[in-house]
DNA sequence: CAGTGGTCTAGACCACCAG
DNA sequence: TGGTGGTCTAGACCACTGC
């Protein structure tokens, strides 16, 4: 039977309907690629892709030999945008600002040697500054970097430029982690982003290594109000 | 020239390995498919299924004619696993809990009918709930369901199931959007989740529609030191 | 061991868009 | 308008894994 479904995408939303009619009902089994590419008319190519596609988005569980299920509890999947901040700020039609606090090499306290993954003794570059969005405080930046990964950080010029941009041009990392938490504000992070101490603040917390190198470790601690927002 | 580059992934990390090595660096063009077929010895298909994939991880950007660059300012992108609160607590070897608080049809304050599209006037089903993990308080629900949508909730058995749990059996939908912040614990969050009041607490907000139909409206309020994590 | 998805290939046509 | 990526096809072989 070819009901004329050419395409991947096609494809995919015939079957997202399906799914979403309860022809096929979480826990289900679907039909094999190769009945799917008869019915529709189209290659067995085709049809795995629209499949895979949607067994990326959490929707559908293939395995070999054992076919493809509907997922019972579809783990939704949302894909944050971890922009430079400078291009966070100039999207929303403000101008970006920037200061560089303070800059010094110390011994890491334990916590952010455990982030990344070093033992004690190795000193790093330590580097505090603030983001301004027109002019008013946006986010306060608390970064460490291993100068033994990246020993140019040391020359840079992170005055006029950000140490985030600066990394993401000089400094290329393979993988990392990120997250997300709340925290009142200690009087220091008060102070510097003119609230009072105590207010519950947005915290992003970020680490990357190159390979197995740790390259920095980063935290970054938002103005009262800000929000994270995405589509699912 | 055959350099034995046989499947997507080998040639996906040769790629990736130019572009860290500054072979080709940001905003450089690189080769077109064709040529870099030839030199991997494969087919054009297996390399545009490794630049496509890089692609969509925002490595690069591909345009038709202009070809494929290097992206300047790479975006990373996190994806989160939205999951259901009771695997998650149970991924963790913690025993879920579950109490409903309250159950009424309300008119829903301005910013909730906001969130959802909808106009005033209408009647939302309005549930509170709190989620136990090992007896500890873990998050403090804050659900309206568009009954309107989803008539079937209003017999629905939420006593010894969630309404999350339930509407991901019974309401499927197909896009949504999730918001992330930090607030102070009001008096009753404080009480409901053990702590104190104007404690630094996590917040997710998220709302999903079927189609352009509004299904639920959820603000989930967890407990203090929740941390959100994820790699990238 | 046999059935299912995962992938590769060579060739083809098409859509898009920068020059 | 020509060059580039986007996709489809038919056929093939392979890898995994449930029975």
């Amino acid at each position: 039977m070819d009901t004329g479904l050419r395409n991947w995408q096609g494809v995919r939303e015939e079957v997202l309907r399906r799914i979403h009619a309860r022809v096929w009902a979480p826990g289900d089994l679907l039909p094999t690629e190769t009945e799917l590419a008869a019915e529709f008319g189209c290659a067995r190519t085709t049809v795995n892709r629209a499949l895979r596609t949607l067994a990326e988005s959490g929707l559908l569980d293939r395995k070999r030999k054992a076919g493809t299920r509907v997922v019972r509890h579809p783990v939704r999947k949302a894909t944050l945008s971890i922009p430079v901040i400078r291009l966070e700020i100039e999207k929303q039609n403000k101008s970006y600002g920037y200061a560089l606090l303070s800059r010094e090499m110390e011994t890491p306290p334990a916590d952010v040697l455990a982030r990344m993954c070093l033992r004690k003794g190795s000193g790093l570059l330590h580097l505090q500054s603030l983001h301004l969005a027109d002019g008013q405080p946006y986010a306060f930046e608390d970064r460490w970097i291993n100068t033994a990964a990246v020993p140019e950080s040391l020359d840079a010029d992170l005055e006029s430029m950000s140490a985030n941009e600066w990394l993401v041009m000089n400094a290329p990392f393979t993988n990392g982690d990120i997250a997300f938490s709340a925290v009142n504000a200690t009087d220091q992070e008060a102070e510097l982003l003119g609230t009072q101490s105590g207010v519950a603040l947005f915290v992003v917390e970020r680490s990357t290594w190159n390979g197995n190198v740790a390259i920095t470790s980063v935290k970054l601690v938002c103005a009262p109000g800000y929000r994270m927002r995405t589509d699912i």
